[in-house]
Formats: C-alpha cells, sequence, structure tokens
DNA sequence: GGCGCGCATGTCCTATCTGACATATAATAC
DNA sequence: GTATTATATGTCAGATAGGACATGCGCGCC
C-alpha cells in the first residue's frame, strides 16, 4: 500500500496495519495526520474567536466555503498547504503553529 | 509571492503587489514559505545526521532521489505534505517541528 | 585519464488537489 | 409555516504535484 493511500484511509478513520508497519511507515503516516489534525482543529478555533465565517475566510483565501468546511473538517482532500495558508491568513504565526504541535490534545468546551 | 500564486490572483482578476499586499496575503505568504524553508533545512540535517543518502530516505518514502533533492533545495513544486512526510520519515516527532519552527535562523556551519 | 558516488535540474505523464457549484442540514427570526 | 444564515457534503473540469527517468556537475579514487 502506498504512503498516499494510506494517508487517505487513516484521515477518513480507518485502521490500515500491515507489514510495513515494521518500516517505520505507520509512526511517520501517524504524525502527519495528528499534524493535520492540530492544524485544522486550531484553525477552526482562531477563525471563530475571530467572528468570521467560513465564508467571509474563504473570500480572504480566495477559496470557497465548502473547501474551509473541508479544511476544518479534516477532510483528506485537503493539503498542508492548504491548511497552512489558511491558519496563516487568521493571522497565526509560526509560533502559534508551534505551539498548537506541542500542545496536549485539548478537550472541547461543552 | 512565488510565480504561481501571482498568475492565479492575476487571472482572477487581482493586482499582484499592490492593493492585496494590505489584506495580509503578504505575511500570510511569508509565513508559509518561512514555514516550508525551515522544515526544508530540518530535513537535510536530520538526513545528513542520520547518514543516508536522498537516494536511500527516498526508498524509505517509495519517491525519487531527484525528488528529495528538490524538497531539500526548497522547490516550489514540492508540497509541505511530502516535505512533512519525509521530515517525520527521518524519526522527527511533532516535538521536532515545533523546535525548528521557533528556533531562530541558524547560520550554516563554515 | 576513466569510474563511481552523491547531489542537482529539467522534462515527461499521471495522480491528486482546487475552486466552483449544487445541494443538504440546522438553527434562528419573523 | 418560510426566509435567512452558517455549515456540511458531493461532484467535476482544470490546475498542480507526484514518481520516474535522463542528464549534468563535482569529487575522491585508482
Amino acid at each position: 500500500m502506498d504512503a498516499r493511500k494510506r494517508k487517505r484511509l487513516e484521515a477518513a478513520g480507518w485502521q490500515v496495519g500491515s507489514a510495513t508497519d515494521f518500516l517505520g511507515l505507520s509512526t511517520e503516516e501517524a504524525a502527519l495526520v495528528e499534524t493535520r489534525l492540530a492544524v485544522s482543529g486550531a484553525l477552526r478555533m482562531r477563525r471563530e474567536e475571530s467572528g468570521l465565517t467560513q465564508g467571509a475566510l474563504a473570500k480572504k483565501l480566495h477559496s470557497s466555503q465548502s473547501r474551509v468546511a473541508k479544511m476544518e473538517a479534516g477532510d483528506p482532500s485537503v493539503s498542508l498547504d492548504l491548511l497552512l495558508r489558511a491558519y496563516f491568513a487568521t493571522g497565526a504565526t509560526k509560533r502559534d503553529l508551534a505551539k498548537v504541535l506541542t500542545a496536549r490534545r485539548r478537550r472541547v468546551a461543552v
């Protein structure tokens, strides 16, 4: 199974297990998926905190509301490039990103 | 701003180099580019420190030597997804990534 | 000199991602 | 009720990134 396919499956919530796990692929993919999720969560937080709608953010990015929704949903069809572009467009900095990457998984407010 | 983005904006009818700069686009692009460069530099460092050739790393990734060369050169044809996949494949963690993002630009050894 | 090794660069063809659009759902206001 | 607003989901043509391959460059070695 190639890495791309694998990524798609895992991001979609699948448990992909096979011999390749012994080659470190699993760890590497996990880190990537975690990174994506961390950014997409942080993006939603920043957007909501700045009172922007998905449509408004999309306009800033010259993108579309549906794509912003997919970013925040962690949809595997969204690249990290686009995710980060959106994240930075909310005013976040590299330093903010670093924080998000080290932060322990946050419990959502209720 | 890289040529592709510029082309896209211009094709969409924007004046690049003037008004759009005030909308935070410039800052956002800068952060993205800096992030890419930071990762690509860190990748090369980790690869060399672990004594891997570009070809060997490529094999791990099921990619090719030329693409690894492009990653490390910061070539715009390489996505952040691929860059991070490679970085994590060297054994780096999210925490390592966070460090790289906050580190002051390092002077290359002479 | 030639040979091999590691890295860089450019060009294919194909796979994947993107913005746009349509449409659906949910919540609120009237 | 239905209108509006924000978000979610699916699809598609066109744009872009992918691996593979060829080739060039520098360097150490014999």
